[in-house]
DNA sequence: AATAAAATACCACTAAAGTAGTATTGAATA
DNA sequence: TATTCAATACTACTTTAGTGGTATTTTATT
């Protein structure tokens, strides 16, 4: 069954190259080529295509959006960036809103057609200065702020607890206290944390973002 | 001004078919081979390489301590890992370590010559199976796929939502649903999931560590 | 055309989480 | 020694989360 693609691209021009060459490789099922972010997202239930090529720059939405959304609802399908940008905060917004490719529109005809292939591989075609891109933030990626060290060595016990999903209640038998001092530390937590909910204070200490 | 290039692999054969590689292409300055990281360690002031080709597993200190060493001393130097492993955790600790390149032995010679080049010009060449494990690393947030893929599309969305902490009704606002019917959907997942709790839904399908 | 699944929505209820204020005790420390 | 911090604990209250039952509409599938 051949794979099914299709294009978000709003210079017609453009779009019908890059039609052109899907359909003259002969590997690949043509799904559409589309002018604007809302376009695809309005056919893409019906068609489910397994990998779509993507500009960013799109009148409407943009196509990180775009991508964001579409990958939450359908994770199988390949996002292929291919834009002329190729700066560093793009790259990443991208990557993180769920594209797992990103070429070049310079890139030629073969490289597009052997990335969309890759894609849908399970690989992350990219050229070698967005690779560099990649690597530069992703090394430079420190724990900002070590948060736990805010806490005391109760608190991060409790907050422990906390992240596996304990109630009050058991934390409180677990560690032989009463459900109110366990209530009192995790306000603590909450206020030195400046969050509202368990699952913020979760997601700020352990980082699941 | 040649490109000066090191090469540091245990394999005597393979040592030299790289060698002989580098020669051949005409584009190097080929400074030497060593079958250790100590070797090259010996030898590295006085060679000021531009790039090194490593393998990684090797007789001794390992190519990946070896990188971090000889980066500090010398950052100019581009270091392109060449190895048969391409394991989630090499990759990243050689990253870490200052690597800007990672290839594969089983590369051709072409894309290994052109791989050199590339490190050398500021590039981080790579294969699109290990970009992917590259951005699989610093993305996070890999859902478990077995759990869901027992969702809906409607369920994988409200749950993404529910992982960064929103309330019921914030969720219900951004999707423009009713609270009540974010309330249903919930109640299903947590039903699938086998979970009474958001927090126990999130570990269960993000993964709690 | 009939059926199943997904998405939507409501009501009523209980349990748990979070907010606010306060207080006591022991240990470390300025 | 006076003070701060960590740990403990209480009352009273509001908000949010989770449970159970039910029902309508749309979309896919047989």
């Amino acid at each position: 069954m051949a794979i099914g693609v299709c294009i978000v691209e709003d210079d017609r021009e453009i779009r019908e190259l890059l039609s052109d060459l899907v359909l003259a490789s002969g590997q690949f099922d043509f799904l559409g080529g589309f002018e604007t972010a809302e376009d695809l997202m309005r056919a893409f239930r019906k068609l489910q295509p397994d990998v779509v090529l993507m500009d960013l720059q799109l009148p409407g939405r943009s196509g990180i959006e775009c991508i964001r959304e579409l990958k939450l609802k359908r994770p199988e399908t390949q996002f292929l960036v291919c834009t002329v940008f190729e700066d560093n905060e793009r790259v990443y917004e991208a990557l993180l809103a769920g594209a797992t490719g990103y070429m070049l529109k310079s890139s030629d005809g073969n490289s597009l057609i052997e990335a969309i292939s890759s894609v849908h591989r399970g690989e992350s075609p990219m050229t070698g200065v967005i690779a560099r891109k990649v690597i530069e933030n992703f090394t430079k990626r420190k724990p900002s702020v070590d948060y736990a060290e805010k806490l005391t060595e109760r608190e991060r016990e409790i907050v422990e607890y906390l992240s596996r999903g304990f109630r009050y209640k058991e934390i409180a038998s677990q560690l032989g206290l009463s459900t109110e001092t366990v209530r009192t530390h995790i306000r603590n937590v909450y206020e030195k944390l400046q969050v509202g909910t368990r699952t913020e204070a979760i997601n700020k200490i352990y980082g699941n973002k």
